[in-house]
DNA sequence: GTGAAAGCGCTAACAC
DNA sequence: GTGTTAGCGCTTTCAC
């Protein structure tokens, strides 16, 4: 039973041509009102829809996107890809997805998508090398890189602006009349915190300041604990982290021993995950904008799809501080 | 520049024809070692890789699965799509994602999955109506919930033992000798939400107890926060709450509130969510497998893909008590 | 083991 | 406006 049902079929029930069935459901193809209503009206009998994949053979666009993301669990990668979803759909565009456990899988990761004939890649993980960019560019697909800036040229790219609000961080720890300010930083060779280390550290300069200690958390909770145990013993006023889930662990650590936050530290982290805002936590924390994020990287890559000569070209979104009673 | 490079031009550029081409990236299929490796060499020159939606076409078989879910953001939602995509990606299975913001969405979604040709379907969303259901068994798309119990027959069905589940936790509460026990629920109408409700309070009535209070935090942190103070207004000594988010709302209000937990009050959740373990709430829970939950539903999905002939069959994993501080 | 030929379901010229 | 024709890139009988 139930073979799947093909525009020959809805042609023939309907005594017209395979064509007629074909620009029924093409946009902007001329039918006539009549036949095509008795085309939809048999369509709708025999539960026909056209088949995606076939199309694209002929049309050379699939209408699918590929994605690839570290982290799914991390609740900012979560959010992320909630409003890819929904930037995506609100452009009737499909969305292939693929985890990156580690960062260097995106590579194949890239070339499998790149055989579903993927009209466009998003990356929001690791690194991206320059041979996966000569594929995309090999197969004239366009790539942005989301939250992640990229090595080989030709992405486009989205992402926040780390620097202005890594360094609004630090004004606003000087204006509190920190001095004794330590830095937790992410993952190291990750571009979003070099900017982001770059941008606080620019900010301590200006008021003639530099972090009294420094330490990775690797954007994790779990590695946060260690990095606050190791911060704390230099007893700092302040610390700033890379994200919330290590600015958590910092305030949890300081809970442990007794730290009082904030009269005797001030903490502030970065995305604004909304654990950032339980009252358990209350956290000041460079809000991203997950929503403008997205939508940017939605835009961006269908304009370079629409016209493929365009330029690659970059969008930085800006970030708030929010505060709360951490800082 | 760089059109596509199609397996007619390997075979050129191999001196063999596109059959050779073929069988070389078609596992178990007949080809010399000799003119394999040369395709393979000049495959690799070229860059070629097979299309693969134009392999669908003839092969009948996508290797693309279309997952539809709801709340990607909620936190036990992100774990369990990234579970997912691992137990997909080791099938060497694609996946095509589509969030449902709206459970009465579902349906359409399916729709544009279906015309996706994917070879099944796993629904961790809302309801799924009959009509979507028909689609699926029209075109004999396998279908599983993960998740969710469908209305309609005809899909597989993977879950946590919700039941026995809120059954532990009704018995912890009583063994720790809590009388005054209240209640807070998911969102009315999913079949999750019910079988929690039935085995919680089946446990309590085993003990010949019953609830003091219900009220229904709709599964989230803020509908939870107004659900909590309705609840404690009754002076209950232990409230089991349907997920963890609702239960960290609990924790937040009671402490607001000056209730001390456990001492005043007893707190269960469900889920394990990461946040749960967070030491500022430790919150005791009824924790789901989400690994044992994705891989069941893949294996489902891959078993009545390869025998379509199969019946629809289900699949309970069972859940555990984690102990913390809060009960 | 290898090639030739047919066709998966669809759209896009091209005539009429 | 509508039908006819020719493929999109691939796999798969079927001869050899």
């Amino acid at each position: 039973m139930s073979a799947r049902v093909t525009a020959a079929e809805v042609a023939r029930a309907a005594g017209v041509s395979r064509s007629a069935v074909s620009r029924t459901f093409t946009p902007g193809s001329s039918v006539s009102t009549s036949t095509r209503n008795r085309i939809e009206a048999v369509a709708a009998r025999l539960g026909y829809r056209p088949n995606a994949l076939a199309r694209t053979l002929i049309t050379r666009r699939s209408r699918i996107i590929g994605v690839v993301m570290a982290a799914i669990d991390n609740p900012f990668h979560a959010q992320l890809l909630q409003c890819l979803d929904a930037a995506l759909q609100a452009r009737g565009l499909a969305m292939l997805l693929r985890g990156a456990a580690r960062p260097e899988m995106t590579d194949e990761l890239i070339h499998h998508l790149l055989s579903y004939q993927v009209d466009g890649v998003i990356v929001a993980s690791g690194l991206f090398s320059s041979s996966a960019a000569k594929a995309c560019v090999g197969v004239a697909t366009p790539v942005v890189m989301l939250d992640r800036l990229m090595r080989a040229a030709g992405a486009s790219a989205v992402g926040s602006d780390n620097r202005a609000g890594a360094r609004m961080a630090a004004e606003h720890l000087v204006a509190l009349g920190r001095r004794r300010i330590a830095f937790m930083s992410g993952t190291p060779g990750i571009s979003t915190s070099s900017e982001r280390a770059h941008g606080f550290l620019d900010g301590l300069a200006e008021a003639g300041l530099a972090p009294i200690a420094i330490a990775s958390g690797r954007y994790e909770y779990a590695a946060g604990q260690g990095a606050a145990e190791a911060l704390l013993a230099h007893a700092p006023d302040a610390i700033f982290c890379e994200n919330d889930l290590m600015a958590m662990a910092v305030l949890d650590v300081a809970r442990a021993r007794g730290v009082r936050v904030p009269d005797d530290l001030a903490v502030i982290g970065f995305d604004d995950i909304p654990a950032a805002a339980l009252p358990a936590y209350a956290l000041t924390t460079v809000a991203q904008d997950a929503r403008a994020m997205a939508d940017a990287a939605a835009a961006l890559l269908e304009e370079r799809i629409e016209k493929p000569a365009r330029r690659a070209s970059r969008r930085l979104i800006a970030c708030t501080l929010v505060r709360r009673r951490s800082a």
